[in-house]
DNA sequence: ATGTTATAGTTCATGCCATGAACCATATTG
DNA sequence: CAATATGGTTCATGGCATGAACTATAACAT
């Protein structure tokens, strides 16, 4: 019955130093990219939702961003200060109001897509071309575990 | 001379995303931990710094969280007043205080860390047994390339 | 048509996170 | 012993995030 074999504690106390640095590890990339691109966390992540979509409402960025509403109408006031989007009103429906990128934001979005792109890339071509593939698909495996185990928390 | 192969363009996609994912899912259980265990985000990780050290002082933590130490001054705030930790002068230089956890905040650590342990082995658990030591072993390759590219950038 | 009821956003009060400058007390050193 | 360095605290400032109260518009139900 016992097909899940048990997991040894070092390979425990292993994993859970590896999993603390990587996270660590992103969270200094994420802050070093706010500097560089002048912009707050928040701010550079909601810009960063349009490059999936063309128009977003303050609605669909709080559930994107997983913050209440009253949150985003800061995070918007700092875009539109910055002119970064743009608001319309929705034709269709004059209580919402649409954002999207202006011309500069675009510029900004792209700028902050090919750092991101150098950084990934960079990663790698650290990592042995042999080894890659078994790289990405076993963080792939984690990925999955991870939200499982996320998923039976709930 | 070119022996590190160009990366394939929809690897450098799946790797972002992957990332992504990873670094969400670690935020997320942060989230969860701090509010599951009643602690502020700065207070939940300064606690966990005692699990290593017996004492502590203001100095040492605010170069383990990377922070100000103004900032450490608030979070220690916190903590004593909460009775988690508790502080003593230093016989050797009466200006720096000795932090140490009280028996409360050893409980308080104790109770954390059989979580801790909780949730990465159910990740562990979900991943088959004879793939495991493969994805500790790429996760290692994978922190060693994202570390060298930190220092790189630096 | 008109009076609920629901939805999209804004504003405001509150509290945590983090910094930098000014400051106090205690070492250290010339 | 005076000048300087170090460990900490306090305070002002600003970003992050929430919840409650409010405005305006839309949808629905008599």
């Amino acid at each position: 019955m016992d097909d899940t074999v048990d997991v040894a504690e070092y390979q425990l106390k292993q994993f859970q130093e590896l999993i603390l640095k990587l996270f660590q590890c992103c969270q200094e990339r994420m802050q070093y990219q706010c500097e560089r691109f002048g912009l707050p966390d928040a701010e550079f992540r909601c810009l960063m939702l349009f490059g999936k979509e063309r128009y977003l409402t303050a609605k669909g960025i709080a559930f994107k961003m997983n913050v209440v509403k009253s949150r985003v109408s800061k995070i918007i006031e700092g875009l539109l200060k910055k002119k970064l989007v743009q608001r319309i009103k929705d034709p269709e429906d004059s209580r919402v109001s649409l954002l999207s990128l202006t011309s500069e934001g675009h510029e900004k979005v792209n700028h902050i897509n090919r750092f991101l792109n150098d950084v990934h890339h960079q990663v790698l071509l650290q990592i042995a071309p042999d080894q890659r593939k078994a790289v990405l698909t076993n963080l792939d495996i984690l990925k999955a575990s991870m939200e499982a185990v996320k998923e039976m928390m709930v």
